[in-house]
DNA sequence: AAAGTTAACAACCGCCACAAC
DNA sequence: AGTTGTGGCGGTTGTTAACTT
């Protein structure tokens, strides 16, 4: 694949758009559009690379732009999108109209990642958990089902501490159906089970009482391989569309009273795959078959 | 007031996926 | 099937304004 000359090989020029420039970009896209980036500033008449113009339009021209501050709601929005996606800017923009992946990146660095940084998980969960988005148990399952996992990466705490009392004994688990059910997740590009120790970290730290027990063989590698980036059972539940967590329910160790009582609050992460997941982990672990219906 | 530091954000770079040929 | 051109993405840098010493 051929790379693209760079700008100042060109003799084009870099650097900050002046408002000249910019009337000129964006009265040619208003004429003519922008089917072909390259093209366009030498129809345009402008010194600049294509790459440069389509930026300076994406990023700032574009008439559907919402600029200024972000506000609360969208500031914890990022952040709970940024723990399910990870770094995957342009994602994480597309559920917010009008705002820019660029824009996004920077109010995440010099805002929220520090904002993040200082706070300590010192509380229980569900006080701390209002961090984030404040959850809608009553969310339907349709609206669960639209919410999509585009691929997983592990997500934003910095270097949490490993939680250590799992190590799988081996990967022998057969996986084949999560991963047919997990058809829209992108080739199991899960690598690492940093997302699990992620969630055992926040096990930990808000004292809920895990045994050895949780992770076992067949959960591990379920979770591993489907790509789901949600590891907790509180999570499947909403992202399945369930009010209430089903009583008598075993989530390897953990019961319902635990984990109501740990996720109380809970907080939402959806996940199209979540519920079908939900489903099979119910099917495997010996949850309510009723269930399966629903 | 000047120098140094930090925060904010625009812009660039290199890589990748994918469509077109 | 292989090659090429292009758009798009995420990481990083550069610039400048704001703040602190």
């Amino acid at each position: 694949m051929g790379r693209a000359p760079c700008c100042e090989k060109m003799g084009l020029k870099r650097g900050p758009w002046t408002p000249e420039e910019d009337q000129v970009l964006i009265s040619f896209i208003l004429h003519h559009g922008h089917s072909n980036w390259r093209a366009l500033p030498k129809q345009a008449g402008l010194l600049r690379c294509g790459k440069s113009c389509r930026l300076r339009w994406m990023n700032y021209l574009r008439p559907d732009i919402k600029r200024g501050n972000f506000t609360q709601e969208e500031e914890d929005t990022i952040i709970n999108l940024h723990q399910m996606l990870g770094n995957r800017w342009s994602a994480i923009a597309a559920k917010l109209p009008g705002r820019t992946d660029n824009e996004i990146k920077n109010v995440w660095h010099t805002h929220l990642k520090k904002r993040l940084k200082d706070y300590q998980p010192t509380k229980p969960r569900s006080e701390n958990r209002k961090i984030s988005k404040s959850k809608s148990k009553s969310k339907s399952k349709s609206e669960s089902k639209n919410a999509r996992i585009l691929g997983p990466e592990p997500a934003n705490s910095p270097n949490p501490p490993y939680y250590s009392s799992y190590s799988p004994s081996s990967s022998t688990s057969d996986i084949s159906s999560v991963t047919l059910m997990s058809g829209e997740i992108e080739d199991n590009k899960i690598k690492s089970g940093e997302s699990i120790k992620q969630d055992c970290y926040l096990l930990e730290n808000f004292d809920i009482d895990i045994d050895q027990n949780f992770w076992n063989d067949t959960l591990y590698n379920d979770v591993r391989n489907s790509g789901i980036v949600a590891t907790e059972p509180a999570l499947y539940l909403e992202a399945s569309g369930f009010d209430e967590f089903p009583q008598g329910f075993q989530f390897g160790s953990v019961d319902t009273q635990t984990v109501l009582d740990g996720y109380g609050e809970g907080y939402v992460h959806e996940t199209d795959d979540g519920m079908d997941f939900w489903y099979d982990l119910l099917a495997r672990t010996g949850g309510d078959q009723d269930l399966q219906g629903l």
